[in-house]
Parts: C-alpha cells; sequence; structure tokens
DNA sequence: GTGCTTGTTGTACAAGTGTATAATAAGGAA
DNA sequence: TTCCTTATTATACACTTGTACAACAAGCAC
C-alpha cells in the first residue's frame, strides 16, 4: 500500500495559466518589476520554467495577462459596491469611494502590478488596448453616475469632463496613498473625495456646464 | 602636424555625473525601465561600462539621481510659471496649471522616468526619501496659492486638504494624458484644472472648510 | 619638462536571463 | 488494461547582466 505520489500534476491549461497568473501577481508584489522573470514566476509556483514558456509568450506577456485578470476582479469589486449601494446616484457614488481607498483595492500590492503594466503600455499596442477598454469601463461607470446626480437635481454638467477629473483625482489619491501612506492617510483621501461630490451635488463645477466644442 | 586626439576626454566628477544621469533619462525614455543597463547608459553616453560603476553604485542609484535631477528641472520649469504670472494667487495658480499640461512637463519620456522611479520607492529608503521630499514641495506651493486665494476672498477652507486633492487630480490627468494621450486632450485636462480653480474661488468645496481633527 | 592623481578603459567572470529542445509521464479515452 | 495526447520536466545554449580588476592616460601641480 505504498501510494507512490505523483511527480507533478497536471491541470486543465487555463487552470494553469490562472495559478501562474496569481503567482506573477505574488512575484511583482515581493520583487516588483525588475526581479519578476520567468524563472522567479515558476519558482512561486513549484512549477518548472520550462512550463511558462509553454502557457504564455514571455514575461510580458503574463504580466499582461495578469494586469487583465486583476483589473477585472478590482473592477468587479467597485461594481459590487456600487450594486449593493441604496438606489440612489449619489449614495453610489460614495459608496463607489468607500470602496476604493480600503483594502484590497489600496494595496501597494496592486499598485505594484499598475506599475509595471503602465511601463509596457507605451511600448506594446496589446498592452494599450487592454488599458484603454479597463480605464473606460472605469469611467463609464463614473459618468454614469454624475449625469444621473445632475438630472435628479436639474442641473447641467458635461458629465464626461466631470468624471474625467474625479477619475484623475480619484487615481492620483490612490497613487500617492499606495506609494507613500505617511503624508497622509486614507481618511484625508475619503474626505477629499466626498468633498468633492458635496460640491457636484451643490451645483458646483458650473464651468463645465456647457458641452465641450 | 598630426594631431593625435585623445582617445577620451577627462571631465569632472559632477560634469560626467550629469552626463550619465542625461544618457540615463533618455535610456528610460527609448528602452524603459527593463532596457535600461549599466551597459545601455554607457553607450548612450560614449563611455565604457566600467565607468558607471566608477561613478555610481548602480543602476539603482543612477535612476534616483535622474529622478532628483529632472525632478528639480520641472520644479524650476512650474516655479518658474508661478514666478512670472501676475502677482495674483489666482493667477499663479492657473499658470501653474498651464506649466503642467504643455511640453516639457507633458511628456511621455518624463512618465518613463517616474515610472521606473516609483518602482524602486517601495524597496528602497533612499528612493523614499527622495520621493518624499519632490512630493512635499511640490504641494507646499500649491498650498500656499490655494491658502492665499481662500485669505484674499475671505472664505475658510482646509488648504492642506484641498492643495491634496488638487495636486491628486493634476497628477492623474497629466499621468493618464502621458500614457493614453487618445482617450482625451491637454486641452479637456486643462478645462477641468481651471474649473477646479474656478470652484475655489467660488467658495465652493465648503465641506474642506473645517479644519481636520 | 616630470610626476602624481584619478578619471577612464578593456577585459574577464559568475550569475541570471529568455528560449528551444528532447525526454518524460499524467490522466483521460477506448 | 493499452494507447495517445499533451502538460510538464530537465537540460542546454546563447546572450545580457552587474561587478571587479589591472592597465592606461589625461590633465593638473610643480
Amino acid at each position: 500500500m505504498t501510494a507512490v505520489e505523483p511527480r507533478f500534476t497536471r491541470d486543465q491549461p487555463d487552470v494553469r495559466r490562472r495559478k501562474l497568473i496569481e503567482a506573477t501577481a505574488h512575484c511583482l508584489a515581493e520583487f516588483g518589476h525588475a526581479g519578476t522573470s520567468v524563472r522567479a514566476v515558476a519558482a512561486k509556483a513549484n512549477v518548472s520554467p520550462g512550463l511558462v514558456a509553454h502557457h504564455f509568450k514571455g514575461i510580458d506577456d503574463l504580466i499582461v495577462a495578469t494586469y487583465d485578470h486583476v483589473g477585472a476582479q478590482i473592477a468587479e469589486i467597485l461594481g459590487a459596491a456600487v450594486d449593493t449601494a441604496p438606489d440612489d446616484a449619489e449614495a453610489k457614488l460614495r459608496a463607489f469611494i468607500e470602496a476604493s481607498f480600503k483594502p484590497p483595492v489600496l494595496d501597494r500590492d496592486l499598485l505594484a502590478i499598475w506599475l509595471s503594466f503602465w511601463s509596457l503600455v507605451r511600448r506594446d499596442p496589446g498592452v494599450r488596448k487592454v488599458h484603454k477598454k479597463i480605464y473606460a469601463d472605469y469611467r463609464r461607470r463614473l459618468e454614469g453616475l454624475v449625469a444621473e446626480i445632475a438630472r435628479a437635481r436639474r442641473f447641467k454638467i458635461d458629465a464626461h469632463l466631470a468624471a474625467l477629473g474625479f477619475t484623475a483625482m480619484l487615481d492620483g489619491l490612490w497613487l500617492e496613498l499606495c506609494l507613500d501612506p505617511t503624508t497622509f492617510a486614507r481618511e484625508d483621501a475619503l474626505r477629499i473625495a466626498h468633498a468633492w461630490v458635496d460640491d457636484l451635488v451643490a451645483g458646483g463645477f458650473r464651468a463645465l456646464a456647457v458641452k465641450r466644442t
């Protein structure tokens, strides 16, 4: 009854790919972009280096897949926060803010993934495409909420521009908070973001009322 | 009269360091973080690889020096925009905005430097220190202008928080514009940033009036 | 001129990189 | 069971990387 345990286990391609993607995320978090190589990922996944090449074109391809995967997770978390909030555009916008500034969104490890992905955007058209899609979805959701608030409160605003600015502010706060949590706290970021909504609700940003030409 | 030209020229250490720093900036812009090695920098500077090691501890040290150098340049450009603007806080703030969204500040090459520096912040305490200093200076200038506007217009605001939010928005717009200039234009970024100032001048962001506890 | 300091080169080496390859074996199908 | 597909391993190769080192020479002091 000496069960000979197999030297390795076979996985379905998509299962193995997901495991490799998760290993890549851990490597980026632990070693950064420079320390994330095919071999490092393979070691993290307890797998031979050759297997990585069998499933992905290279380390860049793997990072793109990781961004795609993690990006979808984040979008789902933020989406869930909006969906479970009361049926009111302002409440949903505030729920979005709350979800943005707590884990797992507010997370240094996540920034590490984002940074190495951003550094690929310029050189790789495929990467650029994924980045564009994720950000477009991200902005569309906020733009819809802003437009709905304006409609309910009966004032005009260029929701597209307003959402662009709001997205940038959230992004900037998130980035700087992940980079260096000592300069200001997440409570500060929350106050700033909520104050922006206060101002929007009060009919602020009148300068953005006219549709851009 | 066959002038034997010297095989190489000797530079003062600080001169050579600056040349290497500029070569590093070019490498980061052209090849990205992954393609910026001691050898690549040396080649770009028409210098032997060994010389880089003679002046800098390694490639990371060089990137930090590059960030420090370029960061000071940018601070100077933005500072000059503020200083040459009319003696009015609002005008100065708007001049700051204008300078932020045109070259050489709005520049993909600059983002490449910033990205590779950000990716070092987490791991290296020295890098963290430089980053902290540059951002503190950056925010202090904006905070001063915001406070002056509030004083002149006789309303209360937490200038610290307001400047934090404004900085984040400028950062976010700048980042996304450098990453992908096709989604929105610099004119959009300008409108958004100026609208924020409009709102500030009109006494917006009243939610930030109370000093944080 | 002469000598000295040190910026600079060229080379060498060990370690790490991506990738290709043949050999292996896990696990489902028949 | 037997066969077959292919996920997986192990190894090898050519290349790049950071770093160390001795030799060299530019340019200043004298």
